[in-house]
DNA sequence: CGCTTTTGACCCGCGC
DNA sequence: GCGCGGGTCAAAAGCG
C-alpha cells in the first residue's frame, strides 16, 4: 500500500466554520483569530506528524517484506518435501495473508507440472479454491462474543470447532444468498489481541452483493491502519481495507491487493479518526468551547 | 411451522 | 496403521 505515492491531505479545515461564522467588521487581531492561527498551526503540525508516521509504516513494512522474502528462501532450501507448513511458513502466510497458493501464483501447480494429467479432480478443485483466499480482519469490542461478521453477504453457519492454537472457538459459514455460490467463511478471534476478528474468505461469490448496505456499520468494524495496533503488526491489512468492496473479497491475493486500495474508504476512516481523535481531546474541546464563548460574548456586546 | 444456530459425531488428510 | 486435528454433516434445540 503505496500511501506515500498517493497521500491526501489530511489536515482538518478547521477554518471553514470559523471563517463562515466571522462578521466583516471583525477586527483581525481579536482573540478568535489569535486561537484561529495558534490551531491552524497545530494542525499543520499533527498533518506532518501524521506524513511522517506514514513513512515510517512504510519503511517498517519494506523491512518486513524483506525479512519475510529472506526466511521464505530459506524455509524453502531447508524443507523442501515437508507437506505441512512449518511455523515460519505460517508466519509467512499470516503476513502475507493468503494461503500457500500464492507460490502457485499464474495458475499452474508445482505438482501439476511434474505430473502432467496427475492431478485428480478433487486436487484441481482445491487447486482453484486456492487461488481465491483472503483474509480480513474486523476490529470488535472485546465483550462482544459473537463470532458475526456483517460483510453484505448472507453466511449461513454449518459448523464450530475448537483448534489447538487458538483457545477461542473457530466458525464455519457458507453463503446463503445462493444456493450453488461457493464461497465458505471461516471467523475465529485472533490470538493476539481478542477484540479482533480474522475472517477467512475461500472461493469467489458467483453473484452479486445482496445489499449494498455499508459493511462497516454494526456491532463490527473495518480496522483501519491508522486504529488498529495489530495491523501495524500485520501488513496484510490491505485486504481489511479492501473488505470495504466485499464483492471483490474473492478475487483478492494478497499483495496484489495492494494496488486495490478504497482510498474514498481510507479517506473517510482518516476522517473519522481525526474527528473522533480530536472530539477526545480535552484540549481541543477546551479550545473551541473557548473559542465558541468568546464569539458569543462578542455578539452579546454587539447587541447590547 | 419453518428457518437458523448449536453441537456432537463422523470423515479425511497428514505426520509419526 | 494409528492418532491427531481440521473440516463437514446432520439431528436437536432455539427463535420469531
Amino acid at each position: 500500500m503505496e500511501y506515500s505515492s498517493s497521500w491526501v491531505n489530511t489536515s482538518l479545515d478547521l477554518t471553514i466554520g470559523v471563517n463562515r461564522m466571522r462578521v466583516e467588521d471583525e477586527p483581525a487581531t481579536c482573540p478568535l483569530m489569535e486561537e484561529l492561527n495558534r490551531v491552524s498551526a497545530e494542525n499543520k503540525k499533527l498533518a506532518e506528524m501524521l506524513t511522517l508516521m506514514c513513512e515510517n509504516y512504510n519503511a517498517l513494512k519494506n523491512q518486513l517484506m524483506d525479512y519475510v522474502n529472506k526466511n521464505n528462501a530459506v524455509d524453502r532450501e531447508l524443507s523442501p518435501s515437508k507437506k505441512r507448513k512449518s511455523p515460519a511458513r505460517d508466519l509467512i502466510d499470516d503476513i502475507n495473508g493468503v494461503t500457500s497458493a500464492v507460490y502457485n501464483a499464474g495458475g499452474v501447480s508445482d505438482s501439476s507440472s511434474t505430473e502432467p494429467d496427475g492431478l485428480c479432480k478433487k486436487q484441481r478443485e482445491e487447486t482453484v479454491i486456492k487461488e481465491k483466499v483472503s483474509r480480513v480482519y474486523y476490529k470488535t469490542e472485546v465483550s462482544d462474543r459473537s463470532l458475526v461478521v456483517k460483510d453484505g453477504y448472507q453466511w449461513r453457519k454449518y459448523g464450530q470447532k475448537v483448534t489447538r492454537d487458538n483457545p477461542s472457538p473457530r466458525a464455519y459459514f457458507k453463503c446463503a444468498f445462493a444456493p450453488n455460490c461457493p464461497v465458505k467463511k471461516k471467523v475465529q478471534r485472533s490470538v493476539d489481541d481478542q477484540s479482533v476478528l480474522v475472517a477467512t474468505y475461500e472461493g469467489e461469490h458467483n453473484h452479486p452483493m445482496p445489499s449494498q448496505m455499508e459493511p462497516n456499520t454494526g456491532s463490527s468494524r473495518c480496522m483501519s491502519i491508522s486504529s488498529a495496533p495489530a495491523a501495524a503488526n500485520r501488513p496484510e491489512s490491505a485486504v481489511t481495507i479492501d473488505q470495504t468492496e466485499p464483492e471483490k473479497l474473492g478475487g483478492n491475493n494478497g499483495m496484489t491487493t495492494n494496488s486495490r486500495i478504497d482510498l474514498p474508504g481510507i479517506r473517510k476512516l482518516l476522517v473519522e479518526q481525526m474527528a473522533s481523535s480530536l472530539t477526545k481531546d480535552p484540549n481541543f474541546t477546551t479550545a473551541l468551547a473557548a473559542a465558541v464563548s468568546g464569539r458569543l460574548y462578542q455578539q452579546n456586546l454587539r447587541e447590547k
